[in-house]
DNA sequence: AGCATTATGTGTATTTTTTACACAAAATAT
DNA sequence: ATATTTTGTGTAAAAAATACACATAATGCT
């Protein structure tokens, strides 16, 4: 084989082709992954979708069979444009949720020496937050489901850790972040809203001051329904008000709770 | 050579010497680096710690050769704990200052695929603050230069980029982290505190209200001086409350501003 | 069917926090 | 010597956060 290929340096070639499917470098390099946490929100309970591992093409390859994992793949060195590119993919491949690049916000690095057993691999974490109808069209995946947030299994490698960081990551997010507008539906009510927000920040708040405080930034509308509300029981039907909320944002708004 | 070996899965090796300095894997692998946003602030202005680029060891792998950079460098695969430490580890190398490791804060992952010409790099940028002293004493490594932040040159590779991240990451944190603590001398002015603050946050504050705010946190105490003031224009001197500083944070402290 | 329980909507007074604002003294610059 | 700059200090007004109670309709239970 084409030894000489080899030794040429690594500033002149990207990789080495020595065999096919080999890939060989003058330093060690590591593996590279991304992570998804993907929570979801029912209208009573955050949730996290989380994949069962089971063998893959080779099953040498494939560390903590049956375990319940963060779904998530290694980087494709030649094709993802970035690290996000590549949650995007694999979430796609593994659990059949499509969802758009951007919709990913980086969690952070996990990089310990020892966090997989097969080799050396850095993942990157990121976190997506998914309407509740994706949530419900979602849960059919073969191998994927969604567990509520206060009942998720032990997980494989170091995902447990990597799971209490993003969560911990999106609650100090939503106080900057349109979460609501990224795990309700379009029309929502206000009670959802105020235990979604109890759910993630865990809290509990005065009903009155939430209804208050929210009305106060003018960023919802009430829907018109067909069905008259004729009792307090029913609650009011919202709606985003997209304009006012773009408009706050992009003045710096920042939503305190 | 050794193709056998060359061919063994990588769940029995991570990887293949297939001849000296030679690692081979059955997918290619991206490299990784840790890049470092050093700020320091020297009474006056934020700095940031520079390197210029120079030929290594083998100038073929060098990109960017003379031109300013982010100090950082390679994973040692083998030796890094995590890649908090590729960058405490880097940072010495490159500049001669030494800090923990859990003084280097994450900024994020910048994994773009023509982000470095050599061969695909994904780089954590990490940052970190350093006192005032140490500013001055680091100033005279060789190749290292402190640059005040209104006057920083053009970068090599997407470093501009991680720069403009890595602050506005400060930014963010400056209202949950004890910048202060970290950035000023023991001993400091209010003054200096306040032009600490308005540097980062890119805002100027009210002199009666912004002390008020710090004094009503209690987190400063008066340091006694012996050239006694005799007058307002010599600014009294503080030093933080350790104590108090702690209990705060452990508390959910969050600083306003 | 009737009754008990639970979920929802709504307003105001109090407290706390934030903001706005001016002058006198000492050091420094001219 | 004079002008300019820097620093220290307190209070009143405005805004925001908090605490708090009752009436109504849907649901659950027997």
């Amino acid at each position: 084989m084409q030894i000489s290929l080899a030794l040429t340096t690594f500033a002149e070639k990207k990789w080495n082709m020595a065999t096919k499917g080999q890939y060989t470098y003058e330093y060690p390099h590591p593996a590279v992954t991304a992570d998804c946490i993907v929570f979801g929100y029912d209208g009573k309970e955050l949730k996290v979708l989380l994949i069962k591992r089971g063998k893959e093409k080779d099953a040498s390859t494939t560390a903590y069979v049956g375990e319940w994992a963060l779904p998530g793949g290694f980087l494709d060195v030649e094709k993802d444009k970035t690290i996000a590119h590549t949650a995007a993919r694999e979430l796609k491949e593994e659990t059949g949720l499509k969802l758009s690049v951007k919709d990913f916000k980086e969690v952070g690095t996990f990089s310990d020496i020892n966090r997989d057993p097969r080799e050396r691999v850095i993942t990157v974490a990121h976190y997506a937050l998914v309407k509740l109808a994706e949530v419900k069209a979602a849960t059919d995946a073969e191998k994927a489901e969604w567990y509520s947030w206060k009942d998720i299994p032990h997980l494989a490698f170091d995902h447990d850790k990597i799971l209490r960081v993003a969560f911990s990551k999106l609650k100090q997010n939503i106080h900057f972040e349109p979460v609501g507008f990224e795990l309700l539906s379009e029309v929502f009510t206000l009670p959802q809203l105020q235990n979604l927000y109890e759910s993630i920040l865990e809290v509990k708040f005065d009903r009155r001051n939430f209804a208050n405080k929210m009305k106060h930034y003018e960023i919802l509308s009430e829907v018109e329904d067909d069905t008259p509300r004729h009792g307090t029981r029913t609650p009011i039907k919202y709606r985003f008000d997209k304009d006012n909320y773009d408009r706050l944002k992009s003045n710096g708004f920042q939503l305190e709770f």
